[in-house]
DNA sequence: GGGTACTATTGTAAATAATACACTTATAGT
DNA sequence: ACTATAAGTGTATTATTTACAATAGTACCC
């Protein structure tokens, strides 16, 4: 929004609310719903996917959107977006993180709901989803091709996809998206794929391996056409150690 | 929160609630307050600052807080933000970039209020704060002396400080904080306060002036007992260029 | 079995960037 | 004119990044 816009807006506010709040009934502020949205992005065939349900339920029953919900009065908030993404999905205890609010006040037909979105990460060969409660469908849909959305959801979808760039280049985040034993290629292609980005194979592998987070497996990988790839899992407690020690990820 | 919270607490509450929510009256759902807390950053004297009230209004009446308020069951977020922050404390047009939601159940007496933070950086020098509406008084204080804060205000700022930290080493942002005419120096003390770490002297204006974002004026300090550093002001015009080639502002 | 295709992995020289630190310069104050 | 103080410059060293060549291991084909 431009600040033309912004302080048009806000003069407009004010003139129908010209007295301090403490001098209105409180009750006039309490009118608000509050909605949780999250943005589940898993990987696969080296191309990244986002969960999306089919509603079945007004509004916009029908059409393409995020797993979402309503956030129950006496409910805290991370809490629900678990509990709503159990309820939509079936995917259970996934570990989400704040992506920003959305507030507009006519982005929810029904009323005045503010919106917080939520993102995670996913390898989808670990987990089943299916449509449950009201969710009439869920699917896993390429990032290239994602329909309509309902709501302002494709805003949340952007908004995520930009904080998961954002994270992915300093924290190891992506590799909650890998089978727990990969190759090297398979990390490299993860991150172009989730970066958009080319990198050199040989010096890709350098980077990665001096920072000494990864535990060489005494395994390769098998029924491949060519020389097999060693494999590596992602060792979790080094990188807590080196966290502690003042360590900072990067790319 | 720790998974076994969250789980146990997702089981308490849905327990409560045992039919799908559009099942239940819409209106259960829309008993939420939102509210803006705004958390501006000045700089002043090498040292960083944060804008606080005195609350004159309860709950918390006469503690330490940070500037914010309810919004207005049809305003918009953003627009909330500005509005707010002008009511309390005089400060106009302030672009303000969101931090995060807090939702917990219990942070607010009056009633379930969400609450978003907001954060800004400003030149202490350029604005003058004064407490109005329901602001018993408006103070700089000094990043390191932060009393007791109302609410949950004091998660509410610490959040803000990381997000800022993280945002300055990859946003030319800090240079809001300064006069339109600083020497490097000046520069450089202001991102050895904001990221807490010392850089060489030499070497931090070779990285500053290689990126080419300065413009060198015809202009020295004045009045110091020493040779007089060259003046410079920041080039928005030729960053906005180069972020449009895809340039990474670091450090 | 030997050759071929394919990708993994290692090696290395050259280019670039980061770091440490010594040196020179400009002003004010005495 | 001499001193104190911080600005600003130069440079050698070290570390990191980049590009690309060379070697290695497995499956498949004949």
């Amino acid at each position: 929004m431009d600040e033309k816009t912004l302080q048009t807006e806000i003069l407009e506010r004010k003139s129908q609310f010209a007295v301090p709040y403490y001098e209105i009934s409180y009750d006039k502020f309490f009118q608000f719903g509050v909605s949780v949205d999250c943005v589940v992005f898993g990987y696969h065939d080296n191309r990244l996917k986002i969960l999306l349900i089919k509603r079945g339920a007004a509004p916009y029953k029908g059409m393409w959107a995020l797993p979402g919900d309503l956030v129950y009065p006496n409910e805290n908030i991370d809490v629900a977006a678990q509990r709503i993404l159990k309820d939509l999905t079936g995917i259970e205890d996934l570990y989400m993180e704040q992506t920003q609010v959305y507030g507009q006040v006519d982005r929810h037909p029904a009323g005045r709901v503010i919106t917080s979105g939520y993102y995670s990460l996913i390898d989808i060969a670990k987990h089943d989803p299916h449509a449950a409660a009201w969710a009439d469908g869920v699917y896993w849909v390429d990032l290239e091709s994602i329909p309509d959305l309902a709501f302002d959801h494709g805003k949340i979808l952007n908004g995520a996809l930009e904080i998961l760039q954002q994270r992915v280049r300093h924290r190891p985040v992506g590799f909650e998206l890998l089978p727990e034993k990969f190759a090297l290629a398979d990390l490299q292609a993860l991150y172009e794929a989730l970066l958009n980005e080319r990198y050199d194979k040989a010096n890709f592998r350098k980077r990665i391996l001096s920072m000494n987070l990864l535990i060489s497996l005494k395994e390769n990988q098998k029924d491949v056409p060519h020389r097999p790839a060693r494999l590596y899992k992602f060792d979790k407690q080094r990188y807590d150690e080196l966290i502690s020690k003042g360590f900072s990820f990067e790319l």
